[in-house]
DNA sequence: GCATATTGATATGTACACATATCATATCAA
DNA sequence: TTGATATGATATGTGTACATATCAATATGC
């Protein structure tokens, strides 16, 4: 065992990848095609329609090209509209279709069916530890980017 | 806030994130250019000089195709040597160049440096158990793919 | 009003990350 | 030995993830 194998930084690179490797699987096998950062999309969508795409950026804190790439393939398959913001003429104002909420609907139970497994070693109270530990992370290093023009609401 | 940005999966993404950008500042802010994976893959190399690709992707917890590109600028970088094994003459052995073996020596104190910052909300106590339980996920986690042919020897 | 700066979105380029397919080589079984 | 299987590496395609540049539109300073 190496030392930077244990260091914070590999760690979290570990566990992202399994966070997203039991992610795919677990939405494949209810027979979808989702991955993490598009049901973040349309999670947040869904809890503030009508947001444009820099707004949904900030939401789930990715920059604006890798949102647009995102919300593409979403529009592709169906499940928001872009419209163009009457009051701002650059912006793209993005809504969920009929499908799209259904969609979110059915992820969401899977989704958090599926986040005790990204943690299996840990019981209950190590479980909820790190969780708390995390978003207290999270929440302190804020990226400087976001946090010029953001006071991280969620 | 929404539910699900307060889910495991959702705040590792974001740690995830937060740590690589630590990481790539600092790496540039002492003149150089690294990204993580390339760092682990260099540490690797140290530790196991002689190793062929599937090796190192074993040591690194990435697949074959991702390191096989990340070996490929590196050995363009001039940092390490893939000769043919005379024994499998399917594998490239792997070992770091005199360029390479001082390019980790540069990189490992500076990411031992930075490791502190990716948790910056965090006091010491909390820090500590936050690697603890990371680690222990991390090794209960160990993906099926990963875990079926080596023990997590690292 | 007009130059400047900022902002929303897009385009391009680099770097993971992994699934899948393919090819060459190696191993195992019969 | 030969056929099946497994393995090391590469190739291809999709999807993040972000830096940088660019364009259009808005906001600000004067």
């Amino acid at each position: 065992m190496t030392a930077s194998s244990q260091m914070p930084g590999h760690l979290i690179r570990r566990l992202h990848q399994i966070s997203t490797h039991v992610f795919t699987q677990r939405i494949r096998d209810a027979g979808l095609d989702f991955t993490p950062v598009q049901f973040s999309a349309l999670d947040a969508l869904y809890h503030n329609p009508g947001v444009d795409q820099a707004g949904l950026a900030d939401a789930v804190a990715k920059d604006r090209a890798t949102i647009g790439a995102v919300v593409e393939r979403l529009e592709q398959k169906g499940l928001l509209e872009r419209r163009k913001n009457a009051q701002d003429r650059r912006a793209r104002i993005l809504t969920l279709t009929d499908k799209g909420v259904a969609t979110i609907r059915e992820l969401l139970p899977l989704v958090e069916g599926l986040q005790a497994d990204i943690l299996p070693g840990l019981d209950e109270e190590e479980y909820r530890r790190f969780v708390e530990l995390a978003a207290k992370a999270a929440r302190a290093a804020a990226l400087p980017d976001a946090a010029s023009h953001s006071q991280e609401s969620d």
